[in-house]
Order: C-alpha cells, then sequence, then structure tokens
DNA sequence: TTGTAAGCGTTATCAA
DNA sequence: TTGATAACGCTTACAA
C-alpha cells in the first residue's frame, strides 16, 4: 500500500542508502542526485514511516508533557508554549497527564516513557513527588517547568522574589494584618508555594510585622478552593486587612467569598494574587505577572537544543522575570 | 544496552513469539507459560520498543489531537477528557495545534498525521477549513469534535437549540431589541456559532421580533473581542436591552465593556452566554452550559472503539445535551 | 500450545 | 559520492 524508500530509490536509479542521506539533508549528496531524489520522493507522494526511522536510529523524535493538569490555565498555558517549540522543531510532542496528591486514577508516567520519547518536559509537579524522582530516575534528558531540582535543568520565576513583591505592596498600603492563601499544608507543597511563602515571611518579617498563624488558609489552587479559604479567613474574630493568594484563580474565589459577605476588593479588604491570569484584568486583580507561556517555550527550545548537541549541557536553572500589576483590588488601609 | 524480546525469550527458555504472544494477552498460550514469561519479563525489566512493535504490526497506538488552541478553556477542557480516554486504552496522545484563519504560522497537520497515527480527532475547526478537510482526505479514522461535517462521527451539542434557549430566555423576560455577538463574519464561522445564530434567529422570529443587523458585533471568542463588541453595540444610536454573546469569554470581555459603560449587567442590559465556563459562576453570568469536557471524553472513545473493531462504524453524530443557567447577568426588561 | 522464520522500512557501517 | 548489507526489535503466518 504505502510507497517506500525503495520505491524512492528504484525510481531515482539509485540505492535506498542515497535516498535517505539526500531526502535527511545529509552532506556528501550529489546537489544534482539530492534535487532528483527530491522531485521524485515528491512526486512519489513518499512519506517516511517513522517507526522504521525510529526502529533503526534510535532516536524517537518524540518529547513527552508530563502535566497534572491540562485544561488549567497555567498548565494550559505552558502546553501551549511547549507545543509551539516542538512543531517547529519538528519533534512530537505526547500528552500524558498525571495524578497529584489529591488527582485521580492515573497511570505512573515514568514507565510509559521509557523506549517511547528522547525527552521529558515535566511541569509543576511538587518536588518531593514520587512520580518526579521515578521519571528523573529513568535518566533520560529532561527539563523542568515550575519546579527545581538540583543538578536538573529547569525554568521558574523567582518565586521568593513574586511573593515577597506581592506582599510588600499590601505592608506599603498600610496593612499590617495580612492574611495568606496558600495551595496545601506544608508537604504537599509545589516548590512555588513553598518559595512564595518564605517570600511573604521575607517581607513581614523585614517589616517587622507578625504572622498570625490563624491568618493562613489553603486554597489548592482552585476558585473553590480560594472561596473557601477567603471564608475562613473572613469569619475569624478578628479577620485581615490584606491578603496574599498565592495565585489568581485562588484570589478570584477569594473575591466570590468576598462578595458573598458584602466586601469590596480594594476597599474593605485588599486582594493581591500571583499570574497575571486572562482574567485577572477583567475582574480587577492586582497581581504579580509571570511569563507563562514562556516558561513553556524556554524549557522547550533548552530541551530541544540538549538533544541536538547530545552532550550533557550543564544543567542550567533559568529564571524568569516577574512584575506587579497594580489594579483595584488593592487600596489603603480604611481602618 | 535495552533488554529484548530476545532476552526474555532464552531467559524462559521459549521463542520470541511466545514471549510476545504471552506479554500481549493473546489466547493459546499455557497460563504456567505465561505467568512465567511475565514474571520473567518484570524481573529483567524489560519494556517493548514501540518503534519495532509499531513497525511489525503496522499500528502505530498513537491518536493525534488536532487544535486551534490549546490554552484556550474550551479546548483545553475538551483536551483533558480527551486525554483521560486514551490514557486508559494506552495510546499515545500527539498533540498538535494548527493555525486557524486569524491564527500565527503553522505547519499543515494533514502531512505530519501519515503513517504516525492510527486515527484523529479534530477540535472545533471550521468546517470550511482547508486544513479540515486535507485531513479527512488522509482517509484514516476520525472523529470530530464541535464540529459536524457529513460522513464523519462527529461529538457537538445542539448549537441551534442553545442558540434558541439562550434567545428565548431573553424574550421571557421581556426583551424586544436584542443584540448578538458571534465570532466573526459569516465565511469563516464555526459550525457552532453558524447554528447558534440560526438558534437566535429562530427564537427571535417565533417571538415575531425584528432582528436588527446593527445589534450584532463579533467578539472573536476571546474577552478582548467581546469587550470591543460590546462596546460596539452600546455605542448604537439606540443600544440593545439584551444581549446574547455566542461564548462565555466573549461575555466577560461584554462585561468589561459594560462596566466601562457604568451599565450593570441584568439590570440595565442582560447578557447570556453558552459555555459553562469555570468563570461563569463568579461573574454571576447566566448561561448555557455544554458538557466540555464530556464532547472530548465520548469523541476519544468513539474513536477508540473503531480502532479496535477495526471495522468502519457507522458515522454517528453524537450530539449532547445542554442546560440553561440562569444567574444575576439577566433581568426583566427595565425601560 | 509452541516454534520457525520471513518480513516491517529505515539507518549506518564499511567498502568501493 | 554512492552502494551493499547487516542490523534495529518486534509481529505473524505457517508449521509442527
Amino acid at each position: 500500500m504505502g510507497i517506500t524508500i525503495k520505491d524512492v530509490a528504484d525510481a531515482a536509479g539509485v540505492s535506498t542508502a542515497t535516498v535517505s542521506r539526500a531526502l535527511r539533508g545529509l552532506p556528501n549528496v550529489d546537489a544534482a542526485t539530492r534535487e532528483r531524489i527530491q522531485r521524485i520522493a515528491a512526486d512519489l507522494d513518499y512519506v517516511i514511516s517513522p517507526s522504521a526511522s525510529r526502529l533503526a536510529s534510535g532516536r524517537t523524535g518524540s518529547i513527552a508533557v508530563i502535566t497534572p493538569y491540562i485544561a488549567r490555565w497555567f498548565f494550559g498555558t505552558v502546553l501551549s508554549g511547549v507545543e509551539s517549540v516542538l512543531q517547529s522543531a519538528g519533534m512530537d510532542l505526547l500528552l500524558m497527564s498525571v495524578s497529584t496528591p489529591e488527582g485521580q486514577h492515573r497511570l505512573p508516567p515514568a514507565p510509559r516513557l521509557r523506549r517511547r520519547v528522547d525527552g521529558v518536559l515535566v511541569i509543576a509537579l511538587p518536588p518531593q513527588d514520587p512520580q518526579l524522582h521515578e521519571v528523573l530516575a529513568l535518566g533520560m534528558p529532561t527539563s523542568l517547568i515550575g519546579v527545581a531540582v538540583p543538578e536538573v535543568p529547569s525554568v521558574t520565576i523567582d518565586d521568593v522574589h513574586a511573593g515577597r513583591i506581592a506582599t510588600q505592596h499590601l505592608i506599603n498600603l498600610g496593612h499590617e494584618r495580612i492574611g495568606v492563601i496558600s495551595g496545601a499544608p506544608i508537604d504537599a507543597r509545589y516548590t512555588a508555594e513553598h518559595d512564595r511563602y518564605r517570600g511573604f515571611e521575607e517581607a513581614m518579617g523585614g517589616a517587622g510585622l507578625a504572622i498570625d498563624p490563624m491568618l493562613e488558609a489553603y486554597g489548592y489552587f482552585t476558585i473553590a478552593g480560594g472561596e473557601q479559604a477567603m471564608t475562613a479567613l473572613l469569619t475569624q474574630q478578628s479577620p485581615p486587612t490584606a491578603v496574599f493568594a498565592m495565585s489568581d484563580e485562588m484570589a478570584f474565589g477569594a473575591m466570590k467569598a468576598m462578595r458573598s459577605h458584602g466586601l469590596r476588593p480594594g476597599v474593605d479588604i485588599s486582594l493581591v494574587g500571583i499570574d497575571g491570569h486572562d482574567m485577572s484584568e477583567l475582574l480587577d486583580l492586582s497581581t504579580v505577572v509571570q511569563p507563562v507561556q514562556d516558561l513553556g517555550r524556554i524549557a522547550a527550545e533548552a530541551l530541544v537544543l540538549q538533544l541536538r548537541s547530545n552532550a550533557d549541557v550543564a544543567a542550567e536553572a533559568i529564571r524568569l522575570p516577574t512584575q506587579l500589576i497594580v489594579r483595584g483590588s488593592t487600596g489603603p488601609r480604611s481602618r
């Protein structure tokens, strides 16, 4: 049924070896011969068999992307950055979703990787996640996004800094009772929240402000979670006057809770997030913008480069800049 | 370096054929033999070479998903439904983003599909998109999501119905000057918007209401587009008292425009969307909810089934139900 | 139930 | 610069 390299070789009156070389752009092929082969291949509508090529060469031309979520804004946006790079590089993108600590039943990713891809991109698994380490243990070229592990290439933002400037912004507005909505209790934390919390601590400490453990709540990086967390904070005997939410989506949920309590963001309580989510402008949310698509793009570029130069490049930990955008959800302390 | 089927066969004292059969769960293998082989394979940490298996069998065990966007809510949510099914089915998911009429520079998808995947899932390309037809022309098992083409299996909602109930809801509230925010001018339309517009027409016609062409604007299914479209509607000499936006994201943008003009959704102007977007509850948007994840899930299941039973199943056009959710963005006509 | 052996369509080594 | 040819690691008739 299918045209093979043999058919092209016969039609061109050369060997399959020459066709292979010509079509892959290898050197040491006569220019005229190459052109003729290319024309004939096109005429015959020849398409190379990836399976055969992979078997013979040992390279798969594929990269797996491992992510805990697909439909959430951060992950989808990272993924779109990755995809554009891999498409330009002519590599196949295998998408694999994995369970998170809270998550549903799913296959562990590591066994599905072996002999199947040349490299792996992992998006924001918690640094202590066993699945992450099973993947790393495979020893294949890997690049991390939104997590950092020593000795492994990664692309992240400076989460400590992000947490610090978000908090500092609230402090600058005169707030002293500052609450924080993080993701989860400490043992299940992402790198990001761990570091953002440290930034929070640093800013608070730097201003000589006490951190009230009663003013921390968990929002699990979801809208609904953010709503619950904010509700918990608001029903304290003495609620915060400002809240730092570690993601915009949790901040959105927090806004919902505030509305239910008749409180206005930026007036009654100030609220700042991190992300620069598509909807943050619409909801007038102050936030620390991170270049999410670039996280994916740059990690993918680094991985492709490493695969091409099949030498172990030094494991670089790249950090991208962030920027505070002040909107209406934060304002001076009113009481 | 790698353990091959030969190593397992030698260790088990059987032929590679038997190992192949045993490990794939084929019948006609002695139960004890199979168990022994499985144990030995596990002990040796044997992993099958997909390339070799694919080359020998002619099946790739992969399905491509072609989508115009990855990071937008609808597409990401569909994709997550698809992914969960393919993962359970043990198939690889190749993700390919394609350009849309407005879009960026990208490779056409069809050439990247041949010999590479067993089947294709296409998410919501406009029915007249040449890229869609190039894919269909390949003649491989295909299932469409959010588009319908005669003779091709598809999973959609009843968009006419969705448009009708959204519009009827506004009519029931007493509105007569009803605007509509669609995606794009008629020649670049998705199936969805075409049909939703028909539903709009039917409802208007059924109520004896005139459709004012001045009250239609294009929002390109984005937040920013929705904002511009609503701005255009509001700056009419005689603006609508209610607006039907064909997607929630455009409705969000419309809300932003209303806010800029000091207008309150549901009070000054009623606004209804379609989607059931994550953020619709938060923004108190009335909307026609569609089961987006199920769209992906069901299409993927149908495709997997077709591949397994490698017979041409009758091309089914599946339609999933929708439901109007009334929230605060729609209210009785006030003037 | 198991084994033999001929593919599957490339790539890569070595020679010419 | 080109050609022969041996892998690559599995699947699948066909035979036993």
